[in-house]
DNA sequence: TATTAGCACTCAACGAGATAGAGTGCTAAT
DNA sequence: ATTAGCACTCTATCTCGTTGAGTGCTAATA
């Protein structure tokens, strides 16, 4: 079933009209808005069939119409210009990931919080996953009597530090044993450490037995364990700001969901593996979010995907405007974790 | 000015029923539901009386009186029973923190979240400060052609991780170059980099001043930074569940408050010293937040403040609920980190 | 035959009254 | 000193008409 030309371009109008106003598009509005050439009348003729057709839908008998998901899906897939950031805008984000000399963390929050300010939504983003990924290094720093720090760096560069009991060893007992532990295990994928193999292999560590046994048990399910809440977000306000969501019960049934952080982030990485991905209302599986919209892209290190940044808003957002920005962050997150500097040539080239 | 027995009876059971209920208590419904042993007709000449003196109010003149910001005050200073922790409750934070080994990351997340959840409110808890303390340790790990990773130790077991350009340094060199500066920067105050001195002192390291340079630059900027987004928060949604900011405007001024991390986490700061400490309305110097109370108390290591967590909500909470509440994460929080088991014995003792 | 003008109809949103109910302050009686 | 009684106040809620933007249908028009 393929639309005219007509059709597309009252519909078009709609879906604009619609995401500038929040407001159902009426006929004559759209008439006097927009040059379509026909009267009132005819609009709403065609618009009766975008209705039959499923693209747009009505709240009542008598509003005007609003984009329906399949129809923000046709708009998505087949109608939206492609939007070109400012270089200005570029830069900013640039400034503030690349030019300054942040923390990791800082860098993750850092693009989060540009990310909801620029887009006016809440932004979300998924911190790099251990997950699937090989020991580097690590060592075992003490804090006190009862207490020493289990610091591990996985290939990828990613760090977890974890609070372990010591009884009373000291800095040198505990670097002979993170040594060997460091020796033993580099490189090893996390699923196959294999403990009494590693014991019976080592002498001179007969008095650390227990000790050893138990943090080869904690390395293994750390590096293993889904880093199921390290899910970081920013711009939860813009949630009210939203026409959609100003009615209270809607606003709190969004702030719910968002704060569920372990679902949230097992939905986000449903499809990790694409690069962009728009979800539109239904699309979505997951009910207390059927009414939003979702953009995520995923951004790497050295060529492998290693985390996910997106925004969540109400079905009505302005598309061309809100993936370009995501694509634009991904990109430079990447950049700032690979060090490939293409995108900056890029942006330079543009300002000569 | 000191209040009667009967007056103060009376100040109670206001307070009691409009935290309970969160409606305007009036004279009838008082006598109703309190054996106070006087009519309503003196009740409403004590409460004329406590209105005058400031710690109730009315919304409006024939509405019932609420406790105002003065009178909460006195009810937390003075006429507030201590509140005892069930213990299955004590268990329950004990086992979601002590028993399962977790990241620090985690522990901090997870603490939030059992706050949130257990006291219905929006909880946030400052990470770890990095800033003020000594470096114990540091260490270079190459992630790919043109990135490394720095890690940071420092005395207090909170670690950084920053991504540093290099210039196709192997391992060796970087091995060779962390391992200088450990020596040279290891128990150094924070804001006593001398770089110029550790330069001259070192022979062998020609090639890489300009890197050295900057390590040694980003790390005194890292060790001297206040963490000031390291905040986390868990149940923001229940700021909508709170009849008081049921009222769509109010809630936005608050989660906007509550996006502004930076200047949250400063507000926090400001008496980082204090152990628990209880802030009612306008008692809060920023105004966006006079309407809410804060419940903030700090966690150790090793005897020394690193951080806080807290509640906020309305004015209207259930402060000995909350107080201890607070108090005992605290606590659980200090153990975790520092290793002290007194608290443990406690419970069991209790429960012997 | 496709388009348009005209018209009757629908429905949400808004404002004006009217009413109920909880509360107060004051006064006079106990 | 306390209380019963009463007039008064103010919000919350309900109803009801009005307004206005929008629709669908029909008949006229190009």
């Amino acid at each position: 079933m393929q639309l005219t030309e007509r059709q597309l371009r009252i519909f078009q109008a709609i879906v604009d009209d619609f995401i500038e106003t929040a407001q159902p598009v009426g006929s004559r509005t759209l008439s006097r808005k927009f040059d379509l050439g026909v009267s009132s009348a005819t609009i709403r003729n065609e618009m009766s069939d975008l209705e039959e057709l499923g693209f747009i839908e009505q709240l009542h008998t008598s509003s005007g119409r609003i984009p329906s998901d399949k129809g923000y899906r046709l708009y998505v897939d087949s109608l939206m210009r492609l939007y070109k950031m400012a270089n200005i805008h570029k830069k900013s984000i640039r400034d503030q990931l690349i030019s300054r000399m942040l923390e990791s963390e800082e860098i993750i929050r850092e693009a989060s919080k540009i990310l909801s300010q620029m887009s006016e939504l809440t932004s979300f983003i998924l911190t790099p996953d251990f997950k699937a990924s090989r020991l580097k290094n690590l060592k075992l720093v003490k804090l006190g009597e009862k207490r020493a720090l289990l610091v591990l760096v996985s290939e990828s560069g990613i760090v977890k530090d974890l609070i372990v009991g010591i009884n009373n060893l000291n800095q040198d007992e505990l670097d002979k044993i993170s040594n060997m532990l460091k020796y033993r295990l580099k490189g090893k994928d996390a699923n196959r450490l294999n403990k009494r193999e590693i014991l019976r292999a080592e002498n001179g560590f007969e008095n650390y037995l227990g000790f050893v046994d138990n943090l080869i048990d904690s390395i293994g399910t750390h590096m293993n364990r889904d880093s199921a809440n390290r899910i970081h977000m920013s711009g939860i306000s813009n949630v009210l700001h939203t026409p959609e969501f100003s009615d209270v019960e809607k606003a709190k049934c969004i702030l719910d969901a968002l704060d569920k952080k372990d679902k949230f982030s097992i939905v986000l990485r449903e499809d990790l593996a694409k690069g962009i991905s728009v979800r539109i209302g239904k699309e979505n599986q997951w009910d207390e979010i059927k009414e939003c919209s979702l953009v995520t892209a995923t951004y790497k290190l050295n060529g492998r995907v290693i985390g996910k940044i997106g925004v969540i808003g109400p079905t009505r957002i302005n598309y061309p405007k809100i993936i370009s920005l995501v694509e634009y962050m991904t990109d430079t997150l990447t950049e700032v974790f690979s060090g490939q500097d293409q995108i900056n040539e890029e942006v330079n080239g543009d300002e000569r």
